[in-house]
RNA sequence: GAUCCCGUAGCUCAAUGGAUAGAGCAACUGCCUUCUAAGCAGUAGGUUACUGGUUCGACCCCAGUCGGGAUCACCA
């Protein structure tokens, strides 16, 4: 309901002030409910009067006319109106805020720069300058990032930027699953047919080569799969009992005895495989400021269980396994340590959260992973609820939806994946030869040209990804992730290097004295000017809401709507070659404060904006 | 079997319980001698899966039906 601070301080509580002072209705209570005004009426902001009328008692019409001197009794500081229209159509009163109001409130400034950029506190949970553990991308090591582990990251950076920029602490951790049988498979096979090959002699990325294997490994299984079946074993027999499976099963026990070949095969394979991940994450643009290696962590927990023992909060059973009993809560048992007294994998999620706080005493902790392990999420807050332990509340399941392909489920044992660097190199490759066809970059340099494209070509992609609220799933269609027009991280970016390039023609002088711009000049704003100025108003706004709902989407579609906004403005309003100066050194203005939140906007979402394109 | 999520234009996505359900892509029509046409303006496209209910008002909340997905392992 804060639709932007205007409201609560200058509308909205004047409103309910002078409704409690009306002897008419004493002891009556109203919930005013405020919107944007739509775009084809006049002015800026709306009062639904439906709500308020029938608490009232009476009809819209007489409660709006009641309303009139409300509203021209409100004045800024400085005794200028703070209201310049107000028009009832049917149960709707739409407000027009004065320029007066307009200017005031953009003499802040608009900018993640600015010192003033305060947003308004979001809900008690999210609470403010906390600090927050981030984790995202979370790999196995047996294979090459997908486009399904893209998703992850960039959702992952997205709420990173955006909850920095509004003042947390964030600590951005991965955890690296390193060990356990698909590791194993790839180092098998490698063992079997890779005659001491390695990334380099192969010209591959270290990841690509190791999951070469790992395919290779599935491949062998497959084989003996079926030759078993044929001699009369079935499936399931025939799977369980595969030779190169039981070889596999045998290394990950030699690898957990500390089997000196096998771990030093292991450090080998996985630290080809870090380093192809790290190029990957380079050219992504994302980062991480602490990596928990599954094989450090997968024995925690076990102390935590039995903890859980003592203070009677789980149970064992007759064959001495141990169980966390969630019935209370509607969510079944949940077991915790088998009876041979091995640990789950659930066991480690908890051993690993309270490794976190110990390590860094965070007041929130975010798990940015797909939606498929919404369930696991509810347990493990409440059994760490159950544990006693009160930051459990403060644990937060950024859940996101699979990623779909146009020919439907992507599936990585069937092959029917988009590598993430295949991904990467075709948004580049399309962005540059983009470029090469258009007349104004042919003088770039191809080194520069190539940067240049990967910007752009990853503003696509990112984008792309980014405007999906991450609740749903999604359909990645490889075609229209490559688009450059319409609603598209290059259409924001082109609207940022138009204003570069137009900035950059404005002598230095005259920039300064559009700082101090004016624009009273006895005229009202065009439309499209308004307009500019109310897009500038919903950036705290949007980057609140993303922030609060755990949505990069709202910071997406604030971009795009300044874009839009100014694109019509550039296509309306000369610039540089309108002739009264004051009106010039206010367009100025604009554009540089436009400049600045696009450039701002795209940051959150991990996009650069160049300066031409 | 139980639980959870989803179903909006041909396609991909929007829409704190509020106005005539909006964008982009694809299709069609205009606009580069003018600050970058990766742009702007316009046309066309909808029984919001279906049936009821609550409400002054429902894509949104409730119940049911149909369709899609996921989860419920002494798997990870």
């Amino acid at each position: 309901m804060e639709w932007n601070e205007v409201l609560v301080q200058r509308l909205d509580a004047p409103l309910r002030a002078w409704f409690a002072e009306q002897s008419l209705w004493e002891g009556i209570v109203i919930e005013p409910v405020w919107q944007e005004t739509r775009k084809e009426f006049e002015g800026e902001l709306t009062l639904v009067l439906f709500g308020l009328a029938k608490v009232a008692g009476v009809k819209p019409d007489l409660l709006s006319g009641m309303l009139g001197p409300l509203w021209s009794s409100l004045t800024l500081e400085n005794g200028e109106p703070l209201i310049r229209s107000a028009n009832q159509v049917g149960g709707f009163l739409n407000l027009g805020l004065s320029l007066a109001y307009w200017r005031q409130r953009w003499a802040k400034g608009y900018s993640l720069s600015n010192q003033s950029f305060d947003p308004v506190q979001g809900n008690a949970e999210c609470g403010i300058r906390s600090k927050i553990v981030l984790e995202y991308s979370s790999p196995n090591t047996n294979k090459p990032l997908h486009l399904g582990h893209v998703r992850n990251h960039l959702l992952g950076d997205s709420m990173y930027r955006i909850l920095s920029c509004l003042g947390h602490e964030i600590i951005r951790v991965q955890v690296i699953n390193d060990r356990g049988i698909h590791i194993c498979k790839s180092m098998l096979a490698w063992q079997k047919f890779g005659e001491g090959s390695d990334p380099m002699g192969s010209n591959m990325k270290g990841d690509h080569f190791v999951g070469e294997y790992y395919v290779l490994y599935e491949k062998a299984y497959q084989a003996q799969v079926k030759e078993r079946i044929a001699s009369g074993l079935t499936r399931e027999e025939a799977e369980s009992s595969a030779p190169i499976l039981q070889e596999a099963r045998t290394m990950l026990q030699q690898w957990e005895q500390g089997d000196e070949t096998v771990v030093n095969l292991w450090k080998k394979m996985n630290a080809w495989v870090y380093e192809g991940f790290e190029a990957t994450y380079e050219r992504l643009g994302i980062g991480f400021d602490r990596n928990y290696y599954e094989s450090q962590t997968y024995l925690l927990g076990k102390n935590l269980v039995e903890q859980g023992l003592a203070q009677g909060v789980f149970r064992r059973d007759d064959q001495g396994a141990v169980w966390a009993d969630l019935q209370d809560i509607g969510l079944d048992s949940k077991i915790l340590l088998r009876s041979d007294g091995t640990s789950v994998y659930i066991t480690q999620d908890l051993g690993t959260a309270e490794q976190r706080q110990k390590d860094w005493g965070f007041d929130r902790m975010i798990y940015t992973v797909a939606d498929e392990q919404n369930y696991h999420f509810k347990v493990l807050f409440a059994i760490l609820g159950k544990l006693g332990f009160d930051w459990a509340s403060r644990c937060h399941h950024l859940s996101y939806g699979m990623v779909d392909l146009p020919s439907g489920t992507m599936k990585s044992r069937e092959g029917k994946v988009v590598d993430a660097d295949d991904l990467i190199n075709e948004v580049q490759a399309l962005a540059e030869a983009k470029m090469v066809e258009s007349e104004k970059l042919q003088a770039i340099a191809a080194e520069e040209r190539r940067e240049l494209a990967l910007q752009i070509g990853l503003a696509a992609l990112k984008f792309y990804i980014l405007k999906v609220d991450p609740a749903k799933r999604m359909t990645f269609n490889p075609e229209d992730s490559l688009d450059m027009h319409g609603h598209t991280g290059p259409f924001v970016q082109y609207a940022h290097a138009r204003i570069a390039s137009m900035l950059a023609r404005v002598p230095v002088q005259e920039k300064a004295l559009a700082e101090s711009w004016t624009l009273d000049q006895g005229r009202s704003w065009l439309p499209a000017e308004l307009d500019l100025i109310r897009q500038f108003s919903q950036f705290e706004p949007s980057v609140n809401l993303a922030a609060e709902q755990y949505n990069p989407a709202h910071v997406a579609d604030f971009a795009y709507g300044l874009a839009t906004a100014f694109n019509r403005f550039y296509h309306d309003c000369p610039v540089l070659q309108e002739s009264q100066v004051e009106t010039r050194k206010f367009r100025i203005a604009l554009c540089n404060q436009t400049r600045l939140l696009l450039h701002d906007s795209l940051d959150l979402l991990g996009i650069k904006a160049p300066n031409r394109m």
